[in-house]
DNA sequence: AACTCGTGGTC
DNA sequence: TGACCAAGAGT
C-alpha cells in the first residue's frame, strides 16, 4: 500500500470540509440526541429523504425524555414512508434504556454505545465522535469507496471483514483533535464528490492523496458483489367495507417484514380466478356478495416484490379478530401503513 | 457468512 | 426501464 501524507492529507481534507459543508439540520448544535436520530435515519437513505422526517420527529420527540415516554404507535407514524421500521422500533427501545440506565445521557464510550439497540459498529462510531469528539472509526459506505480509491484497494466492500480493515486504516489516519470533522469530511466527500459513478476528482480536495485517481481505476473502485434480484411474490389484498362505510384493516405481526404496521388484509395467491379471496373474505367473517377488482399494485422491496391484485368488497363485517379493526377512513389516518399499502388508501381517496 | 429488512432517486 | 444505489443492523 502506498504511503500516505497522513498530516497532509487531513489538511486537505478538514480545509475543505471547513469550506463546503453542507448545512444540515442536524449540524446547528451537538446534542447527542439529535445526533444519535440523525444516524439512524441516515442508514442506507439518503440525506435529502431525511430532512423533513427529521424535523418532524424532532417537532414530535424535541428531547430524549420526549421520545422515551411516548407510544411505539407515534413514533412508527413519524416514521411512516422512511422504510426500514425496525430502526424506529429499536431507536424506541434503546432511548428508552439510555433514559433508565444512563440517566438519560447517552453513553460515551464504544463499549457501551454498542450495546444500545439498532447502533452498530458504523453508528457507534458516528455518535461517538460527532457528538463528543472521540477519535472512533465511522466506516459506511462513502468511506469504504473514499478509501478504496485512495489506497486502490480491490476487496469486497459488502464483506464484514472488509470493513473491519477500513476501520483499523481510519483509526490510523484519523485526526485526533478533530474526529468529528473527519469522520464527517470522509463522508460528505463521498456523497458529493467521490460518488459511485463518474467521481468528481477534478473537484476533489485529496486528489493528489489518491493511488485510484492517479491509475485512472477511480471508475471500478471500490469492488462490490452484486445484489440477488428480489424474489417475486403474488398477492391479492382486499379491502372490506361494512355498511357503515367502515374499513376492516390489520395489524402486522411484531416481527419480521414491516413489523407492526398495519395493511389490508392479504393473502399469498397464485390463481387467475377470485374465488381462493372469496373463501378468504369468509374467514375474515367479511359477508359481501360482489367482489369488484380495483387496480394492480407493484411494491419493490430489498429483497422482494409484491405483485398485489387489489379487490373491493361491501357486506356484513363481524367479529374482528384482536388484531383487526374497523375504521373509518379518517380513523385510518391515525395509523402506520407502509407504502404498498398507501397505494391502496391513496385510489380510495382519488374515488370519492 | 448470507440473508432479511423499505423506499425513492438516478442513469 | 430496470438495475443500481444510499451516513447498516440483526440474526
Amino acid at each position: 500500500m502506498k504511503i500516505l501524507d497522513k498530516q497532509r492529507f487531513q489538511n486537505d481534507l478538514l480545509n475543505w470540509y471547513d469550506q463546503e459543508k453542507r448545512d444540515l439540520p442536524w449540524r446547528k448544535e451537538r446534542d447527542p440526541y439529535r445526533i444519535w436520530v440523525s444516524e439512524i435515519m441516515l442508514q442506507q437513505t439518503k440525506v435529502d429523504t431525511v430532512i423533513p422526517y427529521f424535523y418532524n420527529f424532532m417537532d414530535k420527540f424535541p428531547t430524549l425524555e420526549k421520545l422515551a415516554e411516548a407510544e411505539e404507535e407515534e413514533v412508527l407514524k413519524a416514521w411512516e414512508g422512511l422504510g426500514y421500521y425496525s430502526r424506529a422500533r429499536n431507536l424506541h427501545t434503546a432511548v428508552k434504556e439510555v433514559k433508565e440506565f444512563y440517566n438519560g445521557q447517552v453513553p460515551d464510550t464504544e463499549d457501551e454505545i454498542k450495546k444500545l439497540r439498532g447502533v452498530g459498529p458504523y453508528t457507534a462510531g458516528a455518535i461517538l465522535s460527532i457528538a463528543y469528539n472521540v477519535p472512533a472509526p465511522a466506516v459506511d459506505g462513502n468511506v469504504m469507496r473514499v478509501l478504496s480509491r485512495i489506497f486502490t484497494i480491490y476487496d469486497d466492500i459488502s464483506k464484514v471483514s472488509v470493513r473491519k480493515k477500513f476501520e483499523e486504516i481510519v483509526r490510523e489516519t484519523i485526526a485526533a483533535d478533530r474526529a468529528s470533522d473527519f469522520n464527517q469530511a470522509m463522508m460528505e466527500l463521498g456523497a458529493t464528490v467521490c460518488t459511485p459513478r463518474s467521481p468528481a476528482c477534478l473537484l476533489c480536495p485529496v486528489q493528489q492523496h489518491c493511488e485510484a485517481r492517479e491509475e485512472g481505476v477511480q471508475e471500478i473502485l471500490p469492488v462490490k458483489a452484486k445484489k440477488k434480484a428480489p424474489r417475486p411474490v403474488s398477492l391479492k389484498a382486499l379491502v372490506a367495507q361494512d355498511y357503515s362505510g367502515r374499513y376492516l384493516v390489520e395489524k402486522r405481526p411484531d416481527t419480521g417484514l414491516l413489523a407492526k404496521l398495519w395493511q389490508f388484509p392479504y393473502i399469498e395467491s397464485l390463481t387467475e380466478s377470485d374465488e381462493d379471496l372469496k373463501s378468504f373474505a369468509e374467514e375474515l367473517s367479511v359477508n359481501a356478495e360482489k367482489f369488484s377488482y380495483q387496480q394492480h399494485v407493484r411494491h419493490v422491496f430489498s429483497h422482494l416484490v409484491w405483485e398485489m391484485d387489489v379487490y373491493q368488497a361491501r357486506g356484513k363485517i363481524t367479529n374482528p379478530a384482536p388484531n383487526q379493526k374497523l375504521l373509518t377512513k379518517e380513523e385510518l389516518k391515525e395509523l402506520t401503513f407502509p407504502v404498498s399499502h398507501q397505494k391502496i388508501l391513496y385510489k380510495l381517496e382519488e374515488e370519492l
